[in-house]
DNA sequence: ATGAAAGCGCTAACAA
DNA sequence: TTGTTAGCGCTTTCAT
């Protein structure tokens, strides 16, 4: 078998390079990188010659290349763990919109929650040479933000913060929402306030509990009883069932339910299975105001996160590290997004 | 300013290459190359000395570089046009999950249905010299589809196919799914059955819909009325409007809704609006069996769309063409997957 | 403003 | 099995 040239053994599937533009334009190779290269110095005449033949044998710069020389991929990393709880897609939904609108893209990449998984799955992302990284909803070892930083590669936790302010992150102000919705509560009359927690490692879930118990003790109020729904709406339900097991009357008249997925489950289980009616007889409130809350069916009062201003401040505070090549302004910052209670109809008022 | 290598530039950013776990083991880069690269012809002695000092320098083949010059990118472009309808979030982690099994990743762009934007899309994914494209609920026009053949890049469209069939696709069998609503809907005693369509522009809504028509008249049922909906609640809702504005007694005992998302609000309105007693008074079936559909506030009677088969025939579809080098078994393939009556509440029987 | 030349980090012949 | 040698397609000095 006789050698063959790149150009052969693509066959048919033309794969035009800048060399072959530059042939055609009787111009250098050099040029017609600086055509496609924004801010470089080309004459009119030979951009015009370029863009011609450009067009007219379909040439477009091979991202990968450019990425390999000039240390930039334009791709973003991102990693989640689960996409049931529907907060999730629509941040996606407008990160990844807000990314392309400034040229950058996302690989995503699924993960358990697992620390072993996480951190196979970030050897990947660095693989591919991604120039930041976005982890929506989990958290990261000190290992593996070492190894981000160590390979240059700036970090944004989505939804998540790390107990230590080494590494950037954006939220909600969870532990503000938490006393929101402890103050409507014991305003609203509330008496035997109860609390359905989420998942134990997510610091959401302990910022929105801390807010929460800190409101109450504030008013002198004593937690009633507490759950752990685990963020799975399953586990909510079980939680639910324990609070009720002796009776509507010894169990709450008000359950804080740490996201809107869980408070979901809580309503159906106490409408559907104990029959006991809400808000009449019991308040529910999550957070989050997913598109499900404002569903008439549910019609779920809740903190709401505003998802736009978190992913603004998320691509911003991100490719600011990115593009940033001196060290400066790349201290991590925690950026915290104030969200309203939106008053609906699933707590008395 | 003096010439720095590329080592200096990079400051303290241990990149660290083949040639420099190469000089370290005393190897030749190759080695090191052959090392990772799965089949290739390796002594164990080099082997583990080359895996002792990558592991020592924290060494890992750069992605980038291998595609480049293996022409492989392991990356598979997904487009995909919404994320509100929770079919298409489940469907995405499922995609994700399966791909990264097999050592693909996927870089993800969203885009609107209008024909420009896809286009631009389409050529950003063809920058990054993806090694095959999903489409899911996106059409493609033929000139869109004839670049890719042209690139080398194949495509399947997951749950939408084209009318002719020159491109691969995923999808249920809506037709059927139709048929079989139809039919339930006329054995459990239903009257006057309408329908609320979805999108129009949607091959699911036309099929759907197709089967539905088909399977009441091969029972001599005309159809009572007819909305639109085009896969948006709001539009549903104004639909379920419409269809009642001659009162409860003049209005359908029975509505196929086109896709569960619009079931729900017609649901709502239903029960929260007009006062509408569901099922009692008027039986609703949706179509795809998304998460909600089983929660208890809806109950929702739908047809399933198995997302664990549509998925894994995608991977295994796109792939196959992927890694055959060769043209055979290339040829187009619509392949179709039945999915079941879920029965539940919201239609009586 | 332009061209020549040197790589980016890797894989894939080829020769030994 | 191993090392040597060419590139992949591009950006970026450096001269001109």
């Amino acid at each position: 078998m006789t050698k063959m040239t790149a150009k052969q053994r693509m066959g048919a599937l033309n794969k035009v390079t800048a060399v072959d533009v530059a042939e055609r334009a009787g111009v250098s190779q050099s040029a017609v990188s600086r055509v496609f290269t924004p801010g470089a110095s080309v004459s009119p005449q030979t951009k015009n010659k370029v863009l011609k033949v450009a067009m007219e044998l379909g040439y477009r710069p091979n991202s990968l290349a450019r990425a390999m020389v000039s240390g930039k991929s334009r791709m973003i990393g991102l990693v989640v763990a689960y996409l049931q709880n529907q907060f999730y897609p629509e941040a996606i939904e407008k990160l990844s919109k807000a990314m392309q609108e400034r040229n950058y893209h996302l690989l995503v990449f699924m993960t358990s929650k697992t620390e072993g998984d996480v951190s196979e799955v970030f050897d990947e992302i660095l693989d591919y040479q991604v120039d930041g990284i976005i982890a929506a909803s989990v958290a990261l070892s000190s290992d593996l933000s070492k190894r981000c930083a160590n390979a240059g590669v700036p970090v944004v936790l989505f939804n998540r913060s790390q107990d230590d302010d080494s590494l950037s992150s954006v939220t909600s102000e969870n532990y503000q929402g938490g006393r929101k919705i402890a103050e409507h509560l014991i305003a609203t009359g509330h008496q035997r306030i109860s609390f359905i927690a989420g998942w134990e490692g997510a610091s959401t879930q302990r910022d929105r509990q801390a807010g929460f118990i800190d409101a109450l003790q504030d008013a002198g109020v004593d937690l009633w009883s507490r759950g752990v729904g685990n963020f799975i709406m399953e586990d909510a339900k079980a939680a639910t069932h324990a609070m009720f097991a002796g009776g509507v009357e010894n169990g709450p008249d008000a359950i804080f339910v740490a996201n809107d997925h869980m408070a979901f489950a809580v309503m159906d289980t106490l409408r559907f299975e104990l029959g006991i009616a809400v808000p009449e007889q019991v308040s529910v409130i999550g957070y989050d105001d997913v598109p499900a809350a404002s569903w008439p069916s549910y019609n779920l009062t809740t903190v709401r996160q505003p998802t736009n201003q978190m992913v603004t401040a998320t691509v911003d505070l991100l490719l600011a590290q990115v593009e940033n090549t001196d060290l400066s302004s790349t201290a991590p910052r925690q950026i915290k997004i104030d969200g309203p209670l939106i008053i609906r109809g699933s707590a008395k008022s």
